[in-house]
DNA sequence: TATGAATGAGTGTTCATTCAT
DNA sequence: GATGAATGAACACTCATTCAT
């Protein structure tokens, strides 16, 4: 259960931490959205969340503290919206349904996934692992999606294939975030899902078992 | 010719602000991709281009300055490298190399294009559609490889279609930068590409004209 | 009864605020000699002392407070173990002892008296003269002593001489603390306290009525 | 000749470095003199020396380095003031000398003593050697000067005697700074001077070799 | 009487930028 | 053209003190 990294707070009483990091955390998205976490300032970030910069620093050690709380709270939130993804029908048509319910939580939040992709790498060589290891878990749910319907005999493809297939798929949702500047000057929301499954299973097709 | 944006500079002589600046880009690309631009300073910059801050300032107006030359020359090095893809062939052979091609040298650039990648939201409103600009140009002649390939008969795609594959290999040499933690535990960078391209390739089959 | 300066308590159980104050003083010692009155936190002390920081702030009104009542109490110990000094024997011999204990004392309260020494200066203009009082009392233990041997006609010396030699004592007895860094390399206590009163003895030996 | 701890200075211009740092001190010893070391800010040196707190920190790396200048400062102007003491003469006459003057150098420097007395424990475990060797050097010169009495035949003193009353001389001097606020209600410089050599020399009668 | 969460003025330090030489 | 000393606004973080519970 070392999933988490502990951050260190002075106050004991252990809801409010959570109450008063939610604040934090909100505060804190909506500043790096704007201006980037190098360019907010702890004051910011304390005015933001509704409280003084003594009370900020009552719930973190640092300013990356903010900045890890921040990552992990937005895939914590990501993980949750893909939990009850069907991972175990292996048909095509609950792989479809899954990639395309990701591709709408990204659209989603936006925002926060702009934010965590250009942010992360300011994580501490402390931080970054935790961080790692939640997006390597949320890959992992789409390979186990594939995965799956390869041993279902929907399609045909080698473990390789799929590690790959997983990982462009989850970029291809950040995308539609990072992207968004032209993205989303061609294309709906519902056309990227559309494009990009269609794509998807084009190639998928060339593997399918009995065709 | 609003292709870049001026960077003032004091010095009169351009022969000299060239070579100035060449050496400048050299030295900060180097610590930039060791603390990224932020954690950089303007005294680091200047002694790893070999002279004082005092000059630095001759040749730049802002830091940031420093960012918009870095980017615009990692672009136009990146440009360069793909400017010889046999654009007008047309010929699913010639498409394939260009991929590849563009892999190698997206493998060989992986640390400029890391810091382009997680250090160009740091530019200026004013500054980023430039850069923005020149990324549409890389991304418009995987657009054109495709386009020939559809005009030839190679294939059979809807410029929807092509629009969005273009983005998609696009983003496929960069991921190999930017995903490098995760991806090159699995692969080799020739491993890399030969999946990218089978899957790719797999997708695009299933458009063939004439199978 | 000007001796000492009331410190303000909220608190109204005169017990408890004894007993409080001296749980506090324990902590508070210990963490003055770690780290010196300014780099110890009001909030260390209050956990040394075994309560909470609201708690602490029941018993004095601010920080200064606890450094007047730490050094109050330390010259308070002091003086309690010099009481028992023969004052009024007036013979060699009993001075001897005298200052052989004083300097006993001295060691056995080296970090309380290193203490002292190097933070009664952070007390305030309104602490200060409370303190030096004190201290000018005991340095006053070894005046009488002295002059008592020259009223018993057992050396002579004048005022001025008497006043000066207890200054001498009363210092040389400090030092042994806060000189500890080279004092304490070369002797033992032993040694110091004999090296010190024969120093201190064949000086006045050369004052002796009847040589 | 590790008898300094380098200050790392940003300023390459040695020169300067040395005239901005003698600024800087005098504005140090003047504040640490009316508030101490705690309690004065970098800004208020860096205002007190005559430039801004940038320029300070060109000097100096860190606060505690202004601390450690200052010690340094004086400790070397109180050996440079010493230096001219007769040591090789031998004769009970040149010991008086060098003690009288000794005591005339710290009644001039009183103020920076008192602040050298009272700060030196602030310094860090990396400068505090520096600073206690150059006590070492003092003490060494009364040594010097009592042995050189010893080997000339003037006086009869053990190697532990002549080390403990060399301690108690360099004390008796710093004492006049560290004890003013008493001492110097009773006596002049003068009379100290006087009476502390009375008490001394009587003592060093005692030990006369021809008596 | 005891608690500990909240406060915000204050601290040491950094760094982009300027400008006299 | 080149230098590097000077500047001061800005920053992350601390801590004595208060006060509602």
């Amino acid at each position: 259960m070392n999933n988490k990294r502990e951050v260190h707070a002075s106050v004991k009483d252990e809801r409010l931490v959570e109450k008063r990091r939610n604040q934090m955390i909100r505060g804190a998205v909506s500043l790096f959205k704007q201006k980037g976490f190098h360019r907010t300032t702890t004051r910011e970030i304390a005015k933001a969340a509704g409280f003084s910069i003594g009370t900020l620093y009552e719930y973190i050690r640092t300013k990356e503290d903010v900045l890890y709380l921040v990552c992990d709270s937005i895939y914590e939130e990501v993980r949750t919206e893909l939990e009850d993804m069907e991972l175990e029908k292996g048909t095509l048509e609950s792989l479809k349904h899954g990639i395309q319910h990701y591709f709408r939580v990204m659209d989603n939040m936006q925002d926060e996934v702009l934010v965590m992709y250009q942010e992360a790498k300011s994580l501490s060589k402390d931080a970054l692992p935790y961080v790692l290891k939640k997006e390597m878990e949320m890959v992992g749910m789409f390979e186990k999606l594939l995965q799956c319907c390869v041993e279902k005999g929907a399609i045909s493809f080698t473990k390789e294939q799929i590690h790959l297939m997983a990982q462009n798929i989850f970029v291809q949702g950040q995308m539609w975030g990072f992207r968004r500047w032209t993205l989303q000057k061609s294309y709906t929301i519902e056309d990227y899902i559309n494009l990009q499954t269609e794509l998807l299973f084009s190639s998928i097709m060339g593997h399918e078992k009995n065709r």
